[in-house]
DNA sequence: CACCCGATTATCT
DNA sequence: GATAATCGGGTGT
């Protein structure tokens, strides 16, 4: 089942929690063939506004962060250290300014064979294993920024499922910790991470997590 | 494995 | 002019 819109319609830290576990699904036109790329979300982050320092929506709105402050369910992705980018759900409650949940890691499934080609690299372990790194194997730039994975109209090639491998077992748990990369709100603990519970039941996947899970 | 550092450029002040 | 919600390569343990 494909996330509506209305589900990022809630507290930023709670969508973010949410999405542990839940899938990202991509389709891409590679040389005139359709192909999908798919991953469990295993790392996120909650974002805010004006009682988060360390988010780009803290000063105010800007060119960049504006995606912050629309719509839930259209994407915010914006660049970074002069390579990379960086991908958000813009994620908060009714009564919210701005927030946006950031994807930090994903457990590849399908497609992984075109993520090595787009990253550059044969170890599968370390595909999408970061924001800046996922958001390459995916393909995600900034044309896609603004862009509404919250209904099929708008947009039926990037959006997030419900249903996975790992969510259908629910044997994991989340984690909270403080999150990283930043210097300010360093107290506040809206990173969130999959752990596994039982290793024996995702002998399926063969990437980074199954290894740093054990 | 842990830490350290340089790359590289859009965006903001 | 400075900074950045990162990454990968290098060095040392």
């Amino acid at each position: 089942m494909r996330l509506e819109r209305s589900y990022f319609e809630d507290k930023t830290y709670r969508v973010a929690q949410s999405l542990i576990g839940k899938v990202l699904v991509r389709y891409i036109d590679f040389f005139g063939k359709y192909q999908k790329l798919t991953g469990v979300i295993t790392e996120t982050e909650a974002y805010g506004y004006t009682d988060d320092p360390a988010s780009h929506a803290f000063k105010g709105k800007t060119l960049r962060n504006e995606a912050m402050f629309g719509e839930v369910g259209k994407l915010y992705v914006y660049f970074i250290y002069g390579n990379y980018f960086c991908l958000n759900i813009v994620a908060k409650s009714r009564d919210t300014g701005a927030g946006a949940v950031l994807i930090r890691s994903v457990e590849p499934l399908e497609g992984i064979g075109l993520m090595k080609i787009f990253r550059k690299t044969n170890n599968i372990s370390n595909l999408t294993t970061g924001p800046g790194k996922l958001a390459q194997a995916f393909k995600i730039t900034k044309k896609h920024n603004n862009l509404d994975i919250g209904d099929k109209k708008n947009n039926n090639h990037i959006y997030i499922e419900d249903s996975s491998p790992l969510s259908r077992y629910h044997n994991f748990i989340v984690v909270e910790s403080t999150r990283i990369g930043i210097s300010t709100g360093t107290d506040k603990k809206w990173r969130y991470l999959m752990r596994v519970k039982n290793l024996s039941h995702y002998q399926f996947l063969s990437s980074a997590f199954l290894s740093k899970s054990s």
